[in-house]
DNA sequence: GCAAAACTACCTAACGTAAGGTAGGTTATC
DNA sequence: GATAACCTACCTTACGTTAGGTAGTTTTGC
């Protein structure tokens, strides 16, 4: 299973194009992954068109073909990484043969992926960086990942205590946000510090608590 | 005691004046102070001269006469910032009769009070958002806020598992990075979902597990 | 079946605005 | 009268965006 979490899908398909035929990247979807690259690593208010432009190899003006403005781009990244996330989450939970905690190792992956990268950092946490500076309707698609992120470990950290995999003493909740806010804020602070065994070892304190 | 985090210097002394004569703000500390304010909620790069000169009440051109360029500025910023916890940071550890629960009860509070303003974060967690799009020098400023936090949370949490006064399983270094990712996380990410009962919960649960 | 029309995906050129920064003059203070 | 603090005026650069045009492809009408 694959989340598109900081990987980029243009990438990964133009690796693929040898194996898969007729996988065409469009210009479009080059555009926001090259977008959504450049907001992990220097935030929207610091990228310009013609960041985006020379990446993608087209002239500045010609986004303006795809995407209205910048903020409509702005909005296009974001509702695409909480869709890729939407569907990868929910088929988690349904899936019956999962066990909450793999169900929250996998939940994991895409953070140490980004971990990975030493330059990048969750999408929206990037732009929550900067909310007050975002556009009203990115504010707002930026606040629903967050909540759906809250919802959906709540519902697996729940599902855990009531099955006696887990066992802790606070509620689902407070420990979602424990969970989201340190995975997030480790991704922030290792790239300024440059210790990336920060977020393992955050994870390592996250899970072990689980057992107590 | 008095942690500068988020308060605003130059305001607390405006408020003051009627009863401390001689405090007078110089024009400079208003350019921090302003500066400060709009990078903890806007981040460096969405933020102008004009901003400031706006709110300071000085014309644009004034501000290079102060400091030299917008970096030199920022720089000025972070630097006046982490020197304030330096010396506060210092206090604490220093004082005999301050148990360890009661240094990080005390640190917890500057981020409770930016929780309380509802659109700022910390200083060095906005700039650490856009990181990569900051000038070479802030970095290291940030980076060496961090770096700072995170010794003196391990230090702390090392005396006091020491004592006896904490009892937890993993290293003082790693519950350090759980601390200061989840307070940091928590700011940012409240701040978006707007449900600013976040941070509190977070810092119960931490602390909470200090007792186990 | 094929020309006309429409659409797609880009381009070049240029717009108005605002950014950080500079030069040099004016005012206030000791 | 020197120095600091501030001003006006302006520079260069870069921004997002618009206008208008050109290929090439697709759809339409007879």
């Amino acid at each position: 299973m694959v989340v598109n979490f900081g990987v980029n899908t243009a990438q990964f398909k133009e690796t693929c194009k040898g194996f898969m035929e007729n996988t065409v990247i469009s210009t479009k979807d080059k555009i926001l992954d090259v977008s959504q690259d450049l907001i992990q690593k220097r935030g929207f208010n610091a990228i310009s068109f013609q960041d985006i432009a020379d990446l993608v190899g087209i002239k500045k003006p010609s986004i303006t073909h795809h995407f209205a403005s910048k903020e409509a781009l702005g909005i296009a990244v974001v509702q695409r990484y909480r869709n890729v996330f939407s569907i990868a989450l929910n088929r988690l939970t349904n899936d019956e043969t999962v066990t909450a905690m793999q169900a929250l190792r996998f939940y994991f992956t895409p953070y140490q992926d980004l971990g990975e990268t030493g330059d990048k950092i969750c999408l929206c946490a990037s732009l929550a960086g900067e909310f007050l500076a975002l556009p009203s309707d990115m504010q707002t698609e930026v606040a629903l990942f967050f909540d759906d992120h809250l919802k959906w470990l709540e519902e697996i950290l729940a599902k855990g205590k009531k099955s006696g995999e887990f066992s802790f003493k606070e509620t689902p909740e407070d420990l979602a946000y424990l969970f989201i806010d340190a995975l997030q804020g480790s991704l922030i602070v290792q790239r300024a510090t440059k210790n990336f065994t920060q977020l393992d070892r955050v994870i390592a304190s996250l899970t072990e608590r689980l057992k107590s």
